[in-house]
DNA sequence: AAAGTTATTGTTGACTTTACACTAACTGTG
DNA sequence: CACAGTTAGTGTAAAGTCAACAATAACTTT
């Protein structure tokens, strides 16, 4: 069948599930929304991506604004998603929203429109609309990342002990790896290499820094855990 | 910066990668352009997605008017591939299009609009608008899919020999496996049972029929290749 | 100097992956 | 009816990978 009627497209929207990690947790940043619909309840920082502008430039401008996250300088890494566009997902109409997942490490939102705040994966608020499905669908993507790309660098700094490190996959993942096999693994895909420099704190040995060689996202050939 | 000016969305599209093994090869659906832009050219199968229907639903309709395919009926699977919005991709203004992945197998279109074709995805015609590149994205994403699911399961009829399947895990691969470690492995994931029939043609030893257990996408253990 | 804490390192057995070649079962032909 | 031609079906050994597991090193504090 063919479509007659005259053409009106869809409201189309952008929500960003950024994360990083706070006190070896996972956590996702979440706005409280200030106004009708589910007002008082949280949700992804999201709005209208308007005609003229990249689904990402609109996604700079809008978690810019409400976040106050600067996407450019203080994520690391991100990427589109999945695209919602179920009819009854927003009360007042018919809305696509194309959702983008970031990663990035000791993002602290500047001054931003409403409430902000980050929580951890497994102890979220009550969501608006269906963020709550978007952000588990989020995290399914960041563990299948973690496990076949050089993905964790996201989430950490340039410098880093191989402690940190194995924290980081764990917070992802859910679970504990076991720490000679996790560095002999890790180690042997080669994405990173031993710095000279040492981290001393606390009333014990020290530990290597260590580095990776890439910034960029890499895809593994042989997938990690 | 908030955004003020009066909201106008983009065009929102729906574009279809529909593919099948046609002679051994894995083949792309395309239809010749009628019209400006790209008049003449071949492209996906795709069009207008309006407010009030999913884009699924719009696809439905769109690729069962433009290429007589009927989704429900003649895929097995399908699954969304990937937003593409660059304000650029269509000359006449600014369209994002959400793209999706189906396969199916003896797929013949019923009387379309226009010219309807299959293609080897290695040797697509020109095509208009960023087609070539969502073609490539949909193959990979497809690769990746035949290794960590069922999901060659969508190529096959009910009943199939061992040498068939084989065939197009290596049609989508794009390369040949071992057919001692192709059998023993594919029978290890346990996604299939032996029936008793064969089929007997040609001057050769006959072949045992096999059947899949699942005939919906499941995500396997071991992933497969 | 001893206690406390985190960092660092290897081995073994189980399992998985890869490379590789012959026999089985059928049809068509001379 | 034997033989040629064709595809179906099968096993093993070596290399590599994965999983389980505990002791020593290096530092600070008391």
């Amino acid at each position: 069948m063919k479509y007659t009627t005259p053409y009106v497209p869809p409201t189309l929207t952008v929500d960003a599930v950024i994360f990083q990690l706070i006190e070896g947790a996972l956590q996702v940043c979440l706005i409280q929304r200030a106004a009708d619909p589910f007002k008082g309840m949280w949700a992804l920082p999201g709005g209208y991506a308007p005609q003229g502008e990249t689904t990402v430039e609109a996604l700079q401008r809008i978690v810019d604004y409400k976040a106050g996250i600067n996407i450019d300088t203080q994520l690391s890494y991100i990427e589109q998603l999945y695209t919602f566009d179920t009819v009854a997902r927003d009360p007042r109409g018919h809305a696509v929203s194309v959702t983008y997942m970031g990663c990035g490490r000791e993002i602290s939102p500047n001054q931003a429109e409403g409430v902000v705040s980050f929580f951890p994966v497994d102890a979220l608020p009550p969501l608006a609309y269906d963020h709550k499905s978007i952000i588990e669908y989020a995290h399914r993507r960041l563990v299948a990342k973690l496990t076949y790309t050089n993905a964790v660098y996201a989430f950490l700094p340039t410098r880093f002990t191989l402690a940190e490190l194995q924290s980081a996959y764990e917070a992802v993942f859910g679970y504990e790896l076991d720490k000679r096999n996790f560095r002999k693994k890790f180690l042997g895909l080669g994405l990173t290499v031993e710095t000279d420099e040492m981290r001393r704190e606390g009333a014990h040995r020290p530990a290597r820094l260590h580095r990776f060689t890439s910034d960029t996202l890499e895809v593994l050939s042989r997938s990690f855990d």
